[in-house]
DNA sequence: ACCCGATCGTTCGGGCCCGAACTATCGGCA
DNA sequence: TGCCGATAGTTCGGGCCCGAACGATCGGGT
């Protein structure tokens, strides 16, 4: 654990707490351990590679799927990074005055606006993602089975629906 | 995956980004992964059980650590939940005035300030944690092996320090 | 041609989140 | 005793984050 108790520790505190109530320890340390790998790597990666670039984590999100799909409608920016649309809207506010990204109504349905990488949001991730990925690979070095742990991280996302 | 392309869509397109570099794809989904069950871990957790206890998911952080632990400084945490003293200060003003935790500054260090919590506080925990660990158990039931998963996430935890 | 339920993106309000700057306190050392 | 670097918690500014409410648009059915 990251914090200054152990697993075990933890347990007895809380089989103390709630001893005549039945728990199951293995699934709180599960979600436990993995919202805590998540905020770690998240903040190491904003540290080491999103901050030089003046980028936050969701921002940086926000450019990659555009940047991998072309020219995306809104909606889908928002279902593929995981956030709602209304974070989407400020985010995208925020990289549109900053010059990365441009919104445009689709001419097909005028419900929709189109976004899209500027020159200068396409340079940028040309320069940025392989320094991300290197530090992917460097986080990821000590999981012997990357196969499966993509694999049972898909599974608890899969539980949600 | 949650979105609506595939990863195999996904890897394809990012090869034809990035072609002429050499990129960790495995490493890339690993990461990718771990955010998406994160995300939606959370907010399914924070619809189902936390919404109607009027709680987020940082404040039942904070409350399970004091609840745990008992009378704990505040630094202690800030570390444990895995957020910033900045955001703790915030949050636990925010618990204060609900009255489910009380703040006293230390007898025998004047820098440290001692958080437990309210009678309503207990009580709000003794009733809400075994609903919570109920979701836990049914949210992790399709992961084979709880323990090695449990492992694994705890190495990307320690490959950030 | 006209409704009407569904869908899309934005806006609003409240709360979380962090780094940086700040104040107060502590403990060691001359 | 008096300094001084280290440490704890708060405050501040800017940005993210969500649900709910809103206005605009679409498309099927009459």
């Amino acid at each position: 654990m990251a914090g200054p108790h152990t697993l075990a520790e933890t347990e007895r505190q809380v089989a103390d707490r709630l001893g005549d109530l039945t728990l199951d320890f293995e699934a709180m340390a599960v979600v436990s351990n993995l919202f805590r790998a998540a905020n770690a790597v998240r903040n190491h990666l904003e540290r080491s590679v999103l901050a030089p670039a003046d980028l936050t984590w969701t921002a940086f999100v926000v450019l990659w799927v555009v940047w991998i799909w072309g020219r995306v409608e809104t909606r889908t920016i928002a279902a593929e990074g995981g956030f709602s649309k209304a974070t989407l809207s400020g985010v995208l506010t925020t990289l549109e005055g900053r010059g990365l990204v441009e919104r445009s109504r689709s001419e097909t349905d005028g419900r929709l606006v189109d976004v899209a990488l500027t020159p200068a949001g396409e340079k940028l991730m040309r320069g940025l993602f392989p320094k991300f990925n290197a530090e992917e690979r460097a986080l990821t070095r000590h999981v012997d089975d990357l196969g499966s742990a993509a694999a049972m991280l898909r599974a608890l996302t899969l539980a949600t629906e």
